[in-house]
Formats: C-alpha cells, sequence, structure tokens
DNA sequence: TAAACAAATGAACAAATATTCACATATTAA
DNA sequence: TTAATATGTGAATATTTGTTCATTTGTTTA
C-alpha cells in the first residue's frame, strides 16, 4: 500500500462522514450575522432586556434605519423576536443560544 | 417625569452597562471568522482529526491555495494549531470553544 | 546540489455587504 | 382625517473579503 492510497482512504473517510454542504453553508450563515459590529452591540445591549429600534440606535450610536436594517437580519436568523405596544416594537433575543455563544466567544478572547 | 425621561434613563443605563466597543468589535471579528462556508468546512473536518493543507483542499474541493489564505485567518484567532512533519504541516482545532460554538450553532438550526 | 513536493504569500479581480438617503408604511392622537 | 411618531424598505455607494494565479519559501531526497 503506498502513501498515496493511504491518504486517498484518509480523505475519503473524512468526506463521507461530512456533514451536507447545505448544512455547512447554514452555519456560516448563521455565524455571519454575529460577525458585524452593529449587530453584536445590538445582541450584547438585548442580554438583559428588550429594548426598540430608537433605544438601540441611541445605544449604538448610529441611525434607526440602520438598526432596522440589521434587525431584519437578526431576526431572519431567528436570534431576535418581537412585539408591538402601539407605535413601538420591543425587541428581544429569541432563544438561550443567542447567549451562549456569546459568552463562549467573551471566554475565547479571554485567554 | 415624561416619557422622553424615562427613556433617557433607560439608555444611559444600558450604555453605562456596555461592554468597550473595542470588545464588542472582537467578539464580532471572532464569529466573522465562523462566518465562511469554507472555513466552516475546515472546521467540520478537524472536529475529529488533524489534517494537512492538501487534505483539507481535497476535502473541500479547493485549492491548497485558498485553504492556506483561510487557515491564517483561523490561526490569527486562534482557531487552530498546527505541527510540522517534514515537508507537511498538520492543522487541529486549538481549543475546546471551537468545537462547543460548533455545536450550538448545530442546535440552533436544528429548532 | 538540484529536483520534487507541500505550503505560504502578494496582487488583482469579483462578489458580498453595511450604511446612507429618500421615501413608504403603520399606529396613535388631535 | 390630518399630523406626528416609530419603524421598514429599496436603491446606490463604498468597503470588505474570498478566490485565483503566479511566485516564493521551506523541507526532503535523489
Amino acid at each position: 500500500m503506498e502513501i498515496e492510497d493511504i491518504n486517498v482512504e484518509k480523505v475519503e473517510k473524512i468526506k463521507s462522514n461530512m456533514p451536507e454542504d447545505e448544512f455547512l453553508f447554514d452555519m456560516a450563515e448563521l455565524f455571519k450575522v454575529f460577525g458585524d459590529s452593529t449587530r453584536m452591540k445590538i445582541i450584547s445591549a438585548l442580554l438583559n432586556t428588550e429594548l426598540c429600534v430608537g433605544e438601540l440606535a441611541s445605544i449604538t450610536n448610529t441611525t434607526s434605519s440602520a438598526i432596522s436594517h440589521q434587525l431584519r437580519v437578526l431576526k431572519q436568523a431567528k436570534l431576535v423576536k418581537y412585539r408591538r405596544d402601539g407605535k413601538t416594537i420591543y425587541y428581544s433575543l429569541d432563544d438561550d443560544h443567542v447567549s451562549k455563544i456569546y459568552e463562549i466567544g467573551e471566554k475565547h478572547l479571554d485567554e
């Protein structure tokens, strides 16, 4: 058995155990949502409380429009949910995966 | 006390408890690394074993050059480490934060 | 030492994406 | 119904970023 054969076997074995491309694409898409400063600020602000678009704009020093665009991205990824109260719409984190991912990222940066 | 005042107080309180912009920038930079299909494939392949550049290129159906570029990004983020064995350099995941983040992402997509 | 192989790198190009701006929609209150 | 407020959206622009290609570096062996 030659070196090339061993390599091919190893690679084929790993290939056959790899998740579908579509799944890995979706995973990348999910983390892409965390990979932007503005969205990360929004997530950080929402860790403890619900906030409306105007409040988030004020906290992050950006415009309501920019926040609204980013909240759409966060909504599509099911990272935030919202409720309407009159003219105001309050956003909050959708599930505890968000804070868990945030915390592990925090730990990684600590080291 | 008017509605505007309550809002300002709430916002100021949250602002003062927010992490530094630099920290949130670094967090975003970290997750940005997970936010690419090719890098996600690399991470997935490395979950169980160490692999060299050529093997990763074969597994991901890309070129060694593209893999090498992406491994540099993963190295800079301290998500992978490596060891040299002759001409070959074997890469592996640097710490268990990587697999933890991967797993939570997986769970989130499951729901 | 020269040839062969594995990996890294820099420049260039193409594709993706965040913000801005102007405007639209939704809700409330006068 | 009209005005005012909060949020959403589409197009355009500027920036970021991933891959390719050509070349270079590092290591082994013939």
